[in-house]
DNA sequence: GCCAACGTTGGC
DNA sequence: GCCAACGTTGGC
């Protein structure tokens, strides 16, 4: 089993929202690593911290888990979609998503300037390094264990 | 809204 | 294959 990190903007899609559809695709990837992950690493039952980025609190919100492996994300083919990518076709879609489930939502928010405090037990842990913007991050076991510590 | 830290694109 | 220009992310 895996651990995972995926960020989302409340304004766009919070762990709120999920609590409410239960299960949603995760489509609008647009970063090949973070494809990558997604295609090759992901299995159904992966557990994922559901992260709040560009928010008034930031930091980990809950958790959810992955209820369907890669496949192809079509709103890459879709020209009114907000992630449209022009260089996709229909038989040749570049980016996947993976369908996630909600499991829990925290009592409180664990934010990164917690996170930060805690840098120490949580030895170079993706979230924390310097200039790291993708938007999906491997978690280890010890870091997933401490942080579920803290929530 | 700013800007650092990237990732991607495209001309050469 | 290099790299400048450009676009995006995300914390502040």
């Amino acid at each position: 089993m895996n651990y995972w990190l995926m960020k989302s903007e409340p304004d766009a899609f919070s762990i709120d929202d999920l609590k409410k559809v239960k299960t949603e695709p995760w489509d609008g990837i647009r970063n090949y690593q973070a494809r990558n992950m997604m295609r090759d690493d992901m299995k159904k039952g992966d557990q994922i911290f559901f992260y709040h980025s560009n928010a008034d609190e930031i930091g980990i919100v809950g958790i959810m888990k992955v209820v369907k492996e890669a496949y192809p994300d079509h709103t890459a083919i879709n020209p009114k979609a907000k992630y449209y990518d022009p260089k996709s076709s229909p038989d040749n879609i570049r980016w996947q998503m993976v369908d996630v489930g909600f499991v829990k939502k925290f009592k409180r928010i664990i934010t990164l300037d917690e996170l930060r405090q805690h840098e120490k037990k949580l030895k170079d842990m993706a979230l924390l390094r310097k200039g790291n913007r993708l938007s999906i991050l491997p978690v280890t076991k010890q870091q997933w264990d401490y942080i579920l510590t803290l929530a």
